[in-house]
DNA sequence: TTCCCTCTCATACTTTCGGGTGATTTGATG
DNA sequence: CATCAAATCACCCGAAAGTATGAGAGGGAA
């Protein structure tokens, strides 16, 4: 990984690494220059020639480093399908096979919506006992033990949108 | 053949050579400086850090200059068909507009499946009572009052299939 | 480090569900 | 008329769901 990184890294930088060994080249000369006509006991300038090539491989290495982010923008064009409004149709020979009752299918709807117990009893003018009864016997015949069971079981049927 | 292949590299580096050569100048500059005003030893520390200084912001500069041209926009245009056989995509931005927690929303998907909060309990290693807090806040951020209502919304809202 | 969010768990309480049993009425059907 | 399915209602009980409140652990951001 490292490898890798390190090659992509050489490969999109070639550029700027050939200009910094041609720095240094250029610094060698100089130096080679300054000894070859001033004098030879100031090791200190070739300190400082160091010095500076560093900073500047440091300054390279760090505008590099920051001005990494600047990534590529993808654009991506999406076509997107939005499923019509589909015609529910009841799927009555579900309903005749599992020998379900209209007020059943009532009480099926409405414990769809999300009613309770009680309100499907307001809606329809009955009272709660007889709710319970219209959904214990739909959780029989559709084999469900929950009321969530049951409205993904009926979806699955088409026996509610 | 030498000459041509040597022309155009000096054509197409020319940015770097000349860099080289104001870098080499600098550093001209420098050593006069330095024996024009005949710079002390103890400042010597100041004169370096003034060195480093200069040639990090000249890296930077010279990074900058270097890398700048070589940003490109790549656009990927991409064509997507959507099946209408059952491809679930969650609706993320609408999950942020909630504020569902993944958590939340690993309940959620457990209650759509019709399991009752021992079973999800069971399922995510938690105890009911986590699954009862989950699923109450659930509740909360899809201002339902049940399950029920909490799915039809949810459904709805494709954050489940 | 402090603060905030998420996830976790607990306790206590109320409401709703689901199962079981049994009963009455009504309408259709043979 | 007798019968049967459907619809209605009641009572009880346990399980499950939902509400309210508090609190601790851990991760990430300021």
């Amino acid at each position: 990984m490292i490898l890798t990184s390190t090659r992509s890294f050489v490969r999109r930088h070639s550029q700027a690494i050939l200009y910094g060994i041609v720095l240094a080249l250029l610094l060698f000369l100089l130096k080679w220059l300054e000894l070859r006509f001033l004098i030879i006991h100031h090791l200190i300038e070739i300190y400082i020639g160091g010095v500076a090539l560093l900073f500047t491989g440091l300054g390279i290495w760090l505008a590099i480093k920051l001005t990494n982010p600047k990534v590529r923008t993808v654009v991506i064009e999406k076509e997107v399908f939005v499923k019509p409004t589909e015609t529910f149709a009841l799927n009555e020979p579900e309903v005749l096979r599992l020998g379900l009752s209209k007020r059943e299918l009532e009480v099926l709807a409405k414990i769809a919506e999300g009613s309770s117990n009680q309100q499907i009893a307001d809606q329809l003018f009955v009272s709660v006992n007889t709710i319970k009864t219209h959904s214990s016997s739909l959780f029989d015949k559709l084999e469900a033990r929950s009321r969530i069971q049951a409205v993904e079981k009926a979806r699955r049927l088409r026996l509610i949108p």
